[in-house]
DNA sequence: GACCTTAGTGTAAGCGCTTACATTCGATTC
DNA sequence: GAATCGAATGTAAGCGCTTACACTAAGGTC
C-alpha cells in the first residue's frame, strides 16, 4: 500500500536539499554551473523525493521542449514504420523526443494533429508529402515552427524537403518494364488526391508511356486506398477486362501484394499470366512468392537525414536545405520479361 | 511573406473580444456557461487571431490533459499495429488524444519513457504485458495514474489487465498440432526475458506436450527477437539436426513468415517437409504461401475494450476490472495433418 | 589595503491558463 | 418598491518551472 502523498515538485526538492530552486534547476540543466557538493546534495533529495520535472511548465518557462512532432499516414501497414523508426532513433540520440500521430490520409484530420503537436510544444515538425494548404504552411510560419516534408524530395519548394523523385523512380521502373517487352500496361494507384506521391508515381508511369509511343490516357488505371484487399479487387477488375494487361503496376507494395493475391485467387499465375510491380521495398515484398518487382527506398537514411536536418533547422545551424536521396530498382520473379 | 508576430495568448484574445480571460477560458471550455452573443464575439477572434491554447499551461492550470500514453515494444512489426490503431480511434471518439512510444523490448527504455508521458501528464497509461519492476507500479500509484497491462490477461493480478490468455492459447494450438500427429515438436520462441507473452507461450507449449506424455525437456528451443530474418535463421538451425522436427512452432507470425522463408531458401517444402504455425494472425500469415497456421487474437476489440477501460478509470467510473478476449485457432495450410 | 573579478547561489518575475470567489444587474416575488 | 435570487461575467490566485539580475565571498591585482 504506497501512501499517496502529493506529487513533488521542484520546491520541494529545493526545501529538502536546502538550496533554492534556482539552483535545483540548474542542477538538471546544466549542471557544469553548480558546485559538485551541492549538486550532489540536490540530486540524492531528486532521488529520495522520485521528483520528475513537469513538462508542461518547463515548456511554458523555458519555451523550449526537445520534443519533435511527426505526422504520418497510417501506423496499419508498413510504409512508414522502418523510415520513423531510425527517425526516432537519430533523434533520441540527439536528446529530442518524438510524438507520432497518424492522419488516416485526411488532410482534415492532419490539420488538427498539427495543431494539437504545435500546442504541445513541438519544436519542429515532420510531415510526410508536401501537398497541403497554404494557410498549413503560414500557421506553422507564424510561429516559426521549423517544417520538413519527408518522403519527397522538391528541390524548387519553399518548404526543405528530404525524400527521393517519386515521379522519376516510377518513371525509371516503367521503362524498365516496356524494356522486357510489356505493351499492354495497367496500373493500381493510391488516391492521388491529396496524396503527392501517389501523383507522382501516377505522372512517372505516363511518362515513360509518352516518351515510348504509348498512350498514357488509353492506361487502364483504379485508384484505391492503400490496403492489401484494395490491391487484391483492383487486380481482379483489371483483368477482367477483354484485352487484359500483361503488367499491373502497383502505386506501392500494399496494393502490390494485394493484387498477387488477386491473381492468385483468380488462378491466375505471376508472373506467368501477369506481372506484377510495386514501390518502397518494405519487408513484404521480399517474403511473398514470388517476391516483387519494385522500386526500392532508403527509408532508413531518409529517416536518419531527416532528423538531422530537422534538428538543424530547429537549432537554427541552418534554415533547411532538401536532401536527395536515391531509389533503385530491384527485379524480381514478379515481373517477365518477354523478350526471352 | 507571413509576418511574424508573436503567438496569440489567451489575453490577446481577451482584449480583442473585450472580455475577461475568464470568459474566454470558459468559451473554450464549457459553452454553454456564456450567452450566445458573447461566446459569438469570443469565437470570431479566437478565428480571427488565430488562437490555439497552450497546451502545457492549461494543463498545469487544470490537471488533465485528455491524453494517455501508450507504451508498445516496437512499431516496426504489424503484431501492434491493429490493436493500437483501434484503441486510438476509440479514444478520439471520446475526446482523447494518444501518445505513443515505442521501448525496443528495453525495460530501461520503457521506464524512461513511463516518465516523459508523466512529465507529460498523461492521464493514463496503456503498457504491453505485466511483466516489469513494482517500482513501476509503485511510482505510477504515488502519481495516481491508472495503468491498464493489455495483449494479457492476469484476473489475480493487482492491476487490470484487458487480452487473451497466451498461455491457454498457445496449448490449444500444440493441442491440436499434437491431434495431427505431430511427436517431434521444435518451437521459435521470442525472447521471454522481460517479456511474459512470449514466456507464456513458451509455458503453454510445454503444458500441451507434458499432458500427453511428451518430455518438454527434450524440445528444441530457439529463443531470438521477433524478426523475420531470425525466424529464417533459427528454423535452418533446427532443420539441420539429425532428427529435425515435423512442425517448427514459432512464437509469433513474424518468426513463423520468417521460418517460412528459411525453409524455401533450404530447399524445404511446407508443409510437406516441415510444418510451421505462428501466433497472432497478423495480415501477413494469410499473404504467404502457404498460408500461417496461426492464433486469431482480435487486436481490434482489444484495442477497443482497452481504450474503453483505460478511460472508466481515468474519469474514476471503475479502479478497472480485468477483461478477457477469446483467440481462436486459424487452421491454415502451413500445417499438415499427418493422420490423413 | 582598496578595488575588481568571478564563481556560486538566491530572489523574484513571469510563462498562459483555469477556477474559486466576488461582483453586477435584471427579473421575480411579496 | 424593497428584497431576493440567479445568471453572466470579472478578479486574481495560483499551477511548476526557468532565468535575468542581484548578491556574496574569495581570490587576484596593483
Amino acid at each position: 500500500m504506497t501512501e499517496l502523498r502529493s506529487v513533488p515538485t521542484l520546491d520541494d526538492v529545493a526545501r529538502t536539499a536546502g538550496v533554492s530552486t534556482a539552483t535545483v534547476s540548474r542542477c538538471l540543466n546544466s549542471p557544469e554551473r553548480v558546485v559538485e557538493q551541492t549538486r550532489k546534495r540536490v540530486m540524492s533529495a531528486v532521488e529520495q523525493l522520485g521528483y520528475t520535472p513537469n513538462f508542461g511548465a518547463r515548456a511554458m518557462a523555458a519555451k523550449r521542449t526537445f520534443t519533435i512532432g511527426a505526422i504520418i499516414p497510417t501506423m496499419e501497414n508498413a510504409i512508414f514504420a522502418r523510415g520513423l523508426q531510425a527517425f526516432q532513433e537519430e533523434l533520441h540520440a540527439r536528446g529530442y523526443t518524438l510524438l507520432v500521430s497518424s492522419s488516416l490520409y485526411q488532410p482534415e484530420v492532419e490539420d488538427e494533429q498539427i495543431r494539437s503537436l504545435v500546442a504541445r510544444g513541438a519544436d519542429g515538425l515532420l510531415l510526410i508529402g508536401h501537398d497541403r494548404d497554404p494557410s498549413v504552411y503560414s500557421y506553422l510560419q507564424s510561429r516559426a515552427i521549423p517544417v520538413l516534408s519527408a518522403w519527397v524530395y522538391l528541390p524548387e519548394s519553399d518548404q526543405p524537403t528530404v525524400g527521393f523523385d517519386n515521379r522519376q523512380s516510377m518513371r525509371a521502373l516503367a521503362q524498365k518494364v516496356i524494356d522486357f517487352g510489356h505493351r499492354r500496361i495497367g496500373m493500381i494507384s493510391g488516391v492521388t488526391k491529396g496524396n503527392d506521391r501517389a501523383a507522382a508515381r501516377l505522372a512517372g508511369l505516363r511518362d515513360a508511356l509518352a516518351a515510348n509511343g504509348l498512350d498514357p490516357e488509353a492506361m487502364p488505371l483504379i485508384e484505391t486506398p492503400y490496403e492489401i484487399e484494395n490491391g487484391a479487387v483492383a487486380l481482379q477488375s483489371l483483368m477482367a477486362s477483354d484485352d487484359p494487361p500483361s503488367v499491373v503496376m502497383c502505386g506501392n507494395d500494399v496494393l502490390a501484394v494485394g493484387a498477387l493475391r488477386g491473381a492468385r485467387d483468380m488462378g491466375l499465375s505471376v508472373p506467368d499470366d501477369v506481372s506484377i510491380t510495386g514501390f518502397d521495398d518494405i519487408e513484404l515484398a521480399r517474403i511473398v512468392t514470388p517476391q516483387i518487382t519494385t522500386v526500392h527506398v532508403p527509408h532508413r537514411e531518409m529517416g536518419r537525414k531527416a532528423a538531422q536536418a530537422l534538428i538543424d533547422m530547429v537549432e537554427k545551424r541552418s534554415t533547411g536545405a532538401s536532401v536527395e536521396l536515391k531509389s533503385t530498382l530491384q527485379i524480381r520473379d514478379s515481373l517477365r520479361d518477354l523478350t526471352r
